[in-house]
DNA sequence: CCATTAGTACGATAATCTACGTACTACGAT
DNA sequence: ATCGTAGTACGTAGATTATCGTACTAATGG
């Protein structure tokens, strides 16, 4: 086996559930930590679609994939490449179709919880 | 000291967070383990006050505690105790009113996907 | 070709979490 | 007073998680 992978797309692949195998509990674990809310609460708001680098999260970039990695094996976002870098954008199409409500229930949550009033 | 503690009310001292002290992604973080997520369940539907004994979790009794501690100290159950019993009922008035919509969503989706269709 | 940019993979470490058993306590009933 | 029931407290083992640094890769631009 010398010709490994045919290297589809735009050359990495990425590993996303299917509609079907996204878990609750992944979701709100996923959804749990302080910097994945952060992610997907700007996602949400403003920047349907961003660049890792682009948040200016406070860790380090390995840590930063982590924390993406988490968000999309759990189906809370999709993510694709553009050039170098990684676009990431919020599942809310399959999240309201498993789960109605809840993936807006939880970012109406996070802005009055990480917002000034 | 011969007299440590007045033992109010019926005896035994419960630490319940204050409304403004609830913290999403501290509730976010109860809810994502199945064992609370299912006491979760079990409390929204029909039985609203159950004690720990009645949920039959697949479980110890020193794990059970754990659990039902976790859902407390987030601020997602209120307990009392009724003679030896620890009774536990959701705080449903709070968390509405610190984040409208989601307890209702997680427990929707709860339903769907540990429910039969 | 070389440098830069954006991000991954791997390995390590420290913290956190789940689970358990054992020993204990508080309440109610006999 | 003793017993059973319901649950806690404590210590601990094992798994998972968050974080990092270092070395690497893939695309873009000189």
């Amino acid at each position: 086996m010398h010709t490994p992978e045919p290297t589809a797309g735009s050359g990495r692949r990425l590993a996303h559930p299917e509609r079907e195998e996204i878990r609750l509990e992944t979701v709100l674990h996923a959804l749990a930590d302080p910097i994945r809310l952060r992610i997907a609460g700007e996602l949400a708001d403003g920047h349907t679609e961003m660049a890792c680098i682009a948040f200016e999260l406070p860790v380090s970039k390995s840590t930063c994939t982590h924390h993406f990695r988490v968000l999309r094996e759990a189906g809370v976002i999709r993510q694709h490449y553009e050039g170098t870098a990684r676009m990431s954008r919020l599942r809310e199409d399959d999240l309201e179709a498993l789960f109605p409500g809840l993936l807006s229930a939880v970012l109406e949550a996070y802005r009055r919880s990480h917002r000034p009033v």
